[in-house]
DNA sequence: CCCTTGACTATCT
DNA sequence: GAGATAGCCAAGG
């Protein structure tokens, strides 16, 4: 079954991604050997009942994949946090990032909006 | 079997 | 930079 090899395959690279660290839907699947297969990303993990670090999982904007408003998107916030990954205006930190202002704000506890 | 939906992405306006 | 559109692929009704 495709989905037996596809979930096991994000599942893997999920579990990969070091502490701290992040990958988009469409990094995960094009990891797991399934380009294109963003979307898969989000019900194969949906699906898997384990331990994953899908809070380390989001959009190729850096956004989170939940609304704002919904606990889960508050759930993957905090647990990026705890892992030392600091967002900002609800987005993570990209690595091209060096705006003193918000490099300030992040010192100070970004995302306090 | 056709149509809708979704934890997506890239492009255009 | 935000909103709309199209492409994408698989699952569910």
């Amino acid at each position: 079954m495709f989905q037996a090899k596809f979930d096991t395959a994000i599942w893997d690279v999920v579990s990969s991604i070091p502490y701290g660290q992040f990958m988009s839907y469409g990094q995960v699947a094009k990891a797991a050997g399934y380009p294109r297969h963003a979307r898969m990303v989000s019900r194969a993990m949906s699906r898997s009942d384990k331990k994953l670090p899908w809070h380390r999982v989001i959009k190729s904007d850096g956004t989170l994949a939940f609304p704002a408003d919904s606990d889960y998107y508050q759930q993957q916030k905090a647990s990026l946090m705890s892992e030392g990954v600091v967002l900002l205006n609800g987005k993570v930190i990209p690595p091209d990032n060096d705006e003193p202002e918000d490099l300030d704000a992040l010192i100070w506890g970004a995302d306090s909006l």
